[in-house]
RNA sequence: CGGGAUGUAGCGCAGCUUGGUAGCGCACUUCGUUCGGGACGAAGGGGCCGCAGGUUCGAAUCCUGUCAUCCCGACCA
């Protein structure tokens, strides 16, 4: 390709719009261009690496037996009211774009594919001996997100590679999840990122063992904990560690403490010469649920942890009445929050800062309509297995010191729900420290189980002769994320360093001085010779000066640039690699094998332990 | 949705406080010189100043409303 023919237009300045490096590199080296928030024409540069990555992608799932599909983008509610997930994912916060077609039927734009694929495995699965069978396809999705961001990190429409997988039994998709797992590690490899695989979070979609793939870079929107022996990595939505030991507190009686002003944990440690282990912070949120029911948790904690909202928002949602629907937040409670919500509460009856475990739930007897009367009482368990501890009084001013879980009645229920921390031990080994990174998350598998198939009536007949409900996975790739991800971590001041694997183009010629005929017809002998061995490449035959063309070179990436300039009457060229600047003059007639001979090698990815 | 900011030429910005009919750099067109790291000179083209009302003799500038975009939180590939 020539880049006079090549449509390209590079920008000189950052764009406004743009906030990480990524963004504004895919802008100023022409590969993107907004069209509307979240929504992005994906330009020719672009355009190739996308379908790189999809081949590595569609080669990778060929080869685990997966079979490629194409799936409707609009799809009916009902399917979706058959899952029990339409209203969740189009009133108020939802995040599916949604209408009503001329004969007012509703259908959504399909930000995933469970209910499609579970309505057809349904049809088509009849018997144990189809199984298993995992589906895929590479698509555009459409999520309404709540904000867009980033450019393709977080659009509103995104090309996403997505699988689900049908079993007669939960090993058998233990092992496509597993054969997933080694797919994936090999897909990123041969993109040539560096990703680590992490315990997650199942969030939305359900489910039960999940993990994600992160391409690790400053700008990540997640932060990873792992080991440094790489045997533990986890989001930290997810993570578990080993607390630091307690400081235990002196022996002796129950006592009330007077404590007034002393409303946080340290202050009053400070005040009162203890130590935040030695204290159970008690926590007083509201979770709403989608019925419009509010819930009023009490949660304690060792002073010296915090909490973990994604562990504490899958511990309400399993503890949830029959039909309240999903937990849609959960906050403190506070005057805004009693109004926005409206409920009835008496604040001033609430001895905040001074709240302890066994705060009476008859302070909620007057509350109003959509709120719960009882306290759903949680604790962590360095908060639980403190054998004695300081806590608030549940009146103004007053703590208790050296109180023990049997003084204050009825236990909590106990679980984690702490947020572990860099600087933490892990549990696998004591001796290894949590170090924290930051990641961009570019896939997900899932062990989905029996959700969506029970939900759908996905059934088959087992070789027992009865019918039953079939296993499910599901895995994806956000592909264009993957694209930019792969610009995060590969570049420098002067533009992007794609790897090989996926680079739009794999060389460029540059001819520094269009003018002298002997620099160009070297450079059209060289760009014929690579193109007739089957290297992607681009000639920047444009009339520039020189320094415009090794910056547009620079910008847009390309792993490899031969300069035909000034050596060209005698023969000689030179060969610039993009990823570390390094430079060599090298005979025309020997340099295109070489090319071949490196490119050929660099194609396959680069090896990084996943 | 809550909090913050910004809309002026394709891109980056000034002008707005103190109203008088729009400017700079880059990009684009033509000519000349230059030619290995975003050249120089000359000449040119391009703007309902986000949109709609209002105030005023007169609005990019003041007022009201509205729309859009970006940033911080909840969502996710």
């Amino acid at each position: 390709m020539r880049v006079s023919r090549l449509m390209l237009v590079t920008l000189r300045d950052d764009p406004a719009e743009a906030e990480i490096s990524s963004h504004k590199l895919l802008l100023r080296a022409g590969y993107i261009r907004r069209v509307a928030s979240g929504i992005y024409a994906y330009l020719p540069l672009l355009w190739r690496v996308l379908q790189k990555i999809s081949a590595i992608v569609r080669e990778e799932m060929n080869a685990t037996g997966a079979l490629e599909t194409l799936l409707p983008q609009l799809q009916p509610a009902d399917l979706w009211e058959r899952s029990g997930r339409w209203a969740g994912y189009t009133a108020g916060e939802g995040i599916m774009f949604h209408l009503d077609d001329r004969q007012g039927r509703q259908l959504g734009l399909g930000p995933t594919h469970e209910e499609v694929i579970t309505a057809l495995a349904a049809d088509l699965l009849r018997s144990y001996r189809q199984l298993p069978v995992t589906l895929y396809q590479i698509q555009t999705k459409f999520r309404d997100e709540i904000r867009p961001r980033f450019g393709l990190m977080r659009g509103r429409e995104f090309i996403m590679k997505d699988a689900y997988s049908f079993h007669g039994d939960e090993a058998s998709l233990q092992e496509t999840y597993a054969a997933m797992d080694g797919a994936y590690r090999r897909i990123f490899r041969r993109c040539g990122l560096r990703a680590v695989a992490v315990e997650a979070d199942s969030g939305a979609i359900g489910g039960s063992a999940s993990q994600e793939f992160m391409v690790t870079a400053e700008a990540g929107e997640d932060l990873i904990l792992a080991s440094p022996d790489g045997r533990y990595a986890a989001n930290q939505e997810r993570a578990v560690s080993l607390p630091p030991d307690p400081v235990p507190l002196p022996a002796g009686p129950a006592t009330a403490l007077d404590t007034p002003a002393k409303s946080s944990i340290e202050a009053l440690a400070t005040a009162h010469g203890l130590d935040p282990s030695q204290i159970v912070k008690v926590l007083l949120l509201l979770a709403r649920f989608a019925d419009g029911s509010v819930q009023p948790l009490l949660v304690s904690l060792r002073g010296d942890q915090q909490l973990n909202e994604v562990k504490l928002s899958n511990a309400v949602a399993a503890r949830a009445p029959q039909g309240a629907g999903a937990v849609l937040e959960i906050a403190p409670l506070d005057a805004e929050r009693c109004r926005d919500w409206r409920l009835d509460l008496d604040l001033s009856a609430i001895p905040f800062g001074y709240i302890g475990p066994d705060l009476s739930d008859g302070l909620l007897t007057h509350a109003g309509s959509g709120l719960r009367r009882s306290f759903l009482r949680l604790a962590d368990p360095t908060a639980a297995e403190l054998p004695r501890f300081v806590c608030g009084a549940n009146a103004p001013d007053r703590h208790r010191l050296g109180v023990s879980w049997s003084d204050l009645g009825e236990t909590p229920q106990v679980l984690d729900l702490r947020a572990a921390q860099p600087g933490d031990r892990c549990r696998h080994d004591p001796s290894q420290i949590l170090e924290a990174a930051r990641g961009i998350e570019v896939g997900h598998i899932f062990q989905l189980g029996r959700k969506y198939s029970d939900a759908l009536e996905a059934t088959f007949t087992n070789d027992a002769g009865f019918d039953e409900a079939l296993w499910m996975g599901c895995y994806g790739i956000g592909v264009s994320r993957l694209a930019q991800a792969a610009v995060e971590q590969n570049h420098d001041g002067d533009g992007m360093r794609w790897p090989v694997a996926i680079a739009p183009f794999e060389v460029i010629v540059v001819i520094a001085n269009v003018q002298e005929s002997s620099q160009r017809e070297l450079a059209e002998q060289l760009y014929g010779q690579l193109l007739d061995a089957g290297i992607e490449v681009l000639l920047d035959d444009r009339s520039e000066r020189a320094g415009v063309k090794f910056k547009d070179a620079d910008l847009i990436g390309i792993p490899w640039r031969l300069v035909v300039g000034r050596g060209a009457a005698t023969g000689q060229v030179e060969l610039v690699r993009r990823a570390d600047g390094e430079k060599a003059d090298r005979p025309a007639e020997a340099v295109v094998a070489e090319l071949v001979e490196r490119i050929r090698q660099e194609r396959s990815g680069v090896e990084f332990g996943v």
